[in-house]
DNA sequence: CAACTGTTTGCTTTTGACTATAACACTGCA
DNA sequence: TGCAGTGTTATAGTCAAAAGCAAACAGTTG
C-alpha cells in the first residue's frame, strides 16, 4: 500500500493523502481488511508532517472508509465498495469539468441525465 | 451581462468572477462579440478590489474566452461556444464510466449530484 | 514491560488570497 | 487635441488557512 503526494500542487497535502488511498481501493490496490502504514511511518516517508498525514486519514474516516483507533494502524472497512468508490471517482471528474464549463448544477444533471439515455439504447 | 459573486464561498473571488462570466457563456447569457463591464465597474459594484476582478478576467483570457486590451473592456472572443460542447462531452464520457462500473442510471444521477453539490463549497 | 499506534493541545511558520495605493500606457469620444 | 476611461504593472500590507513543530496522553500489540 503506496501513498504519494505532489508538493508541486496547490491540493491540500491532507487531501492528496486521501486522495491517495482512494485511488488505491478503486483500483483495487487495497481491499476491506488491508491496514495503512503508521501515520508517523508515512510522514517521514513523505517528509510531511504527522498532523497533515492524520488529516487525511481522519477524512477518510468520516467517509466510511477506514477504521482508526488508538494503538492500532488504520484498517480498511468493509463498506468500501470498490464499485462505488469509482462510480464516485467519475462523478467528482465530471461535476469538476462541468463547473467549470460554467453549467449550474440543473444543467450539469440534465446533460448526465440526456447521456445516460442516449448511451443505453 | 451581470456578475455576480459569493462573500461567503470558500472560493477565491477571482474564479467565482471568472466562473459567473462562463456560466453566462454556458447558458447563452453572453454571446461572441458581447463585452464585459469594465474590472473598476465591476468592483465597485461588488465591493471587491479591482485586482481581484482582473484576475478573474484573466483566467478568462488565459482559457481563451475573452480579448484583452487596455483602453477597452474585454471582449468575448469568437470561439467561445465550445463550453457547451465541452460540457456535452464531458457527460458523455461520465455516463460511459458509469454504466461500466455497474452503476444504474438512478444511482448515476444521485453520484453526480452529490459531487456537484460538495463540490459547489 | 517495551515499543509501537492514534489523539490531543498549543504554538509558530508559511503560503496564498485579498486589499490598498499609485503610476503607467493605450483607446474611444467629444 | 484633450480627457476620461480602460487594462497593466508594481509595491506593500492584512488576514486566514495550511502546514509544520513539539510535547504529552492513552490506547494496542507482542
Amino acid at each position: 500500500m503506496l501513498i504519494t503526494i505532489d508538493p508541486a500542487s496547490p491540493q491540500p497535502l491532507a487531501d492528496q493523502v486521501a486522495a491517495s488511498v482512494r485511488a488505491a481501493l478503486a483500483s483495487g490496490l487495497a481491499a476491506p481488511g488491508d491496514r495503512l502504514p503508521s501515520a508517523r511511518n508515512v510522514a517521514a516517508t513523505l517528509g510531511i508532517n504527522l498532523h497533515t498525514v492524520l488529516r487525511g486519514y481522519q477524512q477518510l474516516r468520516d467517509e466510511g472508509l477506514v477504521e482508526l483507533r488508538r494503538g492500532r494502524t488504520a484498517v480498511i472497512t468493509e463498506g468500501a465498495d470498490r464499485l462505488r468508490l469509482r462510480l464516485a471517482e467519475a462523478a467528482e471528474e465530471y461535476a469538476r469539468a462541468a463547473l467549470h464549463a460554467g453549467a449550474t448544477e440543473e444543467e450539469a444533471l440534465a446533460a448526465a441525465r440526456q447521456a445516460l439515455l442516449t448511451m443505453r439504447d
